[in-house]
DNA sequence: AATCAATATGTTAACGTTAACAGACTGCTT
DNA sequence: AAGCAGTCTGTTAACGTTAACATATTGATT
């Protein structure tokens, strides 16, 4: 028995059918108010039938709110996004919220458009986890002053109303960077930033710092990034960037001893550029990747690498943009840093390092 | 200068700034109709200066559509979903259509819940990419009939007016083990699966069907999936799964001289798990994995594997929708194989092949 | 000067839902 | 017998937008 997919169905068919008014269906449909329990059963059965799903933009429009979150991500093909998401989701479901998710490709102007097109649909929050940039920082903080909740995951950018988690990769590229120094590594490099433009990686500062504070000379030889000096990248395309720049360091009369990339996958890439080249790690080049994910204890040698709370993140981060959907704009911001915590593997176990 | 965040700026707020009716500015916004330049102007600035943002609820209500699609994907964390949604995305763009994505986490319960937010929200269009699913499938008819346009990718579901978009993955998992068998391999594993439901496996069955076609006979010891026998595991951990897997193909007294693994990830874990026993790839065992994920030249050895045209599929997918939005939900079925390429690298290049 | 097309703006009603209010009926208490 | 609380249903108006139609005004054409 298939339906003519005709004009949708709507309270008022329903309430045709059942002999009532759309007003008693509503109440049917939200379970609200009084209803008598045959008419109910009735207006159920009716409504079953005809296949009835509630307009939502109506509902919304009406009820000034849509029950809906919209989550902002850079990109989607690596286990950090999906942790995220994950934890975010899991706060939302129990909420009876829905979750959207909106890509921009790491590029600004398709940030402003995710944020436009949730800001359009009216969403009751949004949750961004994309690199800051400058047009990006400009529209959020309209969405922002408009009223509309917003919470940020490691995105450094900073409005009193809004809400803010972070990880502390300062810290986590200060202790990765550390860890290699106090194995004797002097000549450490550095994969994934392009030093052509301001470089706002915290985890990279922190390597920075951590040099510094040890009294060794920073080698912006020993720092490479990906030739068109985008560090925006899509995630999962950076091994390529990892392998490409490990060759580069490998191939100069003074190569460093160990290298610090900037996510796992790159650490990956450099991993295999080492091996290629026949040498071996940790024994000639120490390696220390970012994030751990699944894959990092599954390489040749498993790498050494720095986690951060993801799932956790997400969690917060749902959660305090709920807080703010219930208290209203006016709320001060909430922040929360996570700490990160050094995984150390095979791929720094060394302690033989030639100069 | 910031703006009160009291309720949202509405055309009747802007008009009454601007000295003209709603009508007009609705007219200024959507640039249709004529329009005075010098009101225009006037309107424009207003509207500006109000930081106004339409509300998309009320303009779909009246409109009957949104210009939006929703896309669902099983899970996020792998460059397959990326790929697939870039494609997706590239087409939507420059049609002015936007896209909210939905994860199911490759539950069928919330399969049908992203259906269902997405249907309620008055998507134009829905592109699903998850696997079939019972639950879901009856969902989805009900969907379809029900008038909204649906594009299927990958998904073993058919209805006549859903358009469908599918790699061969059958004749994928039948080259890849046909690869193997003419190396010489003979008992040959696959990881990824358990026997213990029904596998609609595409590139399983392709892997059965050219044991079968080489009279070899099928060992259900070399066919191992994950514990607890879902199948269904968001990619991201099926390295993990995939060296279990191979740890247990290693133990046994015969052990297999190849295997075929579901995933690119779970061929990384098992290459991880072979070396791990001291053996060395390809010599002691061929491993093939599918999808050539961008890691897949980057593993030592590099990975054989079987690409298929991810990009294109979500691109093909997303023309099939919106055609089917044009014409409407009479469109009879549109439908798109593409090939899938069988790309050979290191993991397999022995033709040593113990007994 | 009448006619016409193009330009510019306004009016009305509707998209589908629900909050707020208003009756009407029931049975129970005093 | 009046009063009251509880139950059930209905009416009205509004959420913000735009399609369709209506009305002016302008300038050019005959």
């Amino acid at each position: 028995m298939k339906k003519q997919p005709g004009k949708p169905v709507t309270l008022a068919h329903i309430a045709a059918a059942a002999g009532v008014t759309p007003m008693t269906v509503s109440r049917v449909i939200n379970e609200s108010g009084y209803v008598n329990a045959a008419t109910r059963e009735r207006v159920r059965r009716v409504a079953r039938e005809m296949n009835y799903r509630r307009n939502g933009l109506a509902r919304g429009l009406k009820r000034q709110r849509t029950e809906t979150i919209g989550l902002v991500l850079g990109d989607i093909a690596n286990p950090f996004a999906a942790e995220l998401s994950r934890g975010v989701r899991e706060i939302l479901e129990q909420r009876g919220y829905t979750l959207f998710i909106c890509i921009s490709e790491h590029s600004a102007k398709e940030d402003v458009q995710a944020f436009d097109s949730l800001a359009d649909h009216r969403v009751d929050g949004v949750i961004v986890a994309t690199r800051a940039s400058r047009l990006g920082n400009e529209r959020l903080q309209e969405l922002i002053d408009a009223g509309i909740p917003v919470s940020l995951i490691g995105r450094d950018f900073r409005h009193p109303h809004a809400d803010l988690v972070t990880a502390d990769n300062l810290k986590g590229g200060y202790e990765a960077t550390t860890h290699l120094i106090k194995l004797g590594h002097r000549r450490i490099g550095f994969i994934g930033v392009s030093l052509t433009k301001s470089v706002g990686l915290r985890r990279f500062q922190g390597y920075l710092e951590a040099l510094n504070e040890h009294g060794l000379l920073i080698d912006e030889k020993l720092i490479v990034g990906n030739r068109d000096g985008n560090d925006q990248m899509p995630g999962y395309s950076t091994e390529e960037m990892g392998h490409d720049g490990m060759t580069k360091l490998l191939s100069m009369k003074k190569r460093p001893t160990a290298i610090f990339a900037r996510n796992d996958f790159t650490a990956v890439g450099a991993l295999n550029a080492i091996q290629q080249a026949g040498l071996s790690v940790p024994r000639d080049v120490g390696v220390v990747g970012y994030d751990d994910i699944p894959l990092a204890s599954h390489t040749s040698p498993p790498l050494t690498t720095v986690r951060q709370p993801t799932r956790e993140q997400g969690r917060v981060a749902a959660e305090f943009l709920l807080r703010r959907i219930e208290d209203g704009h006016d709320r001060p911001r909430a922040e929360q840093v996570f700490d990160c915590q050094l995984v150390v593997r095979e791929s720094t176990k060394s302690d033989r390092i030639k100069s």
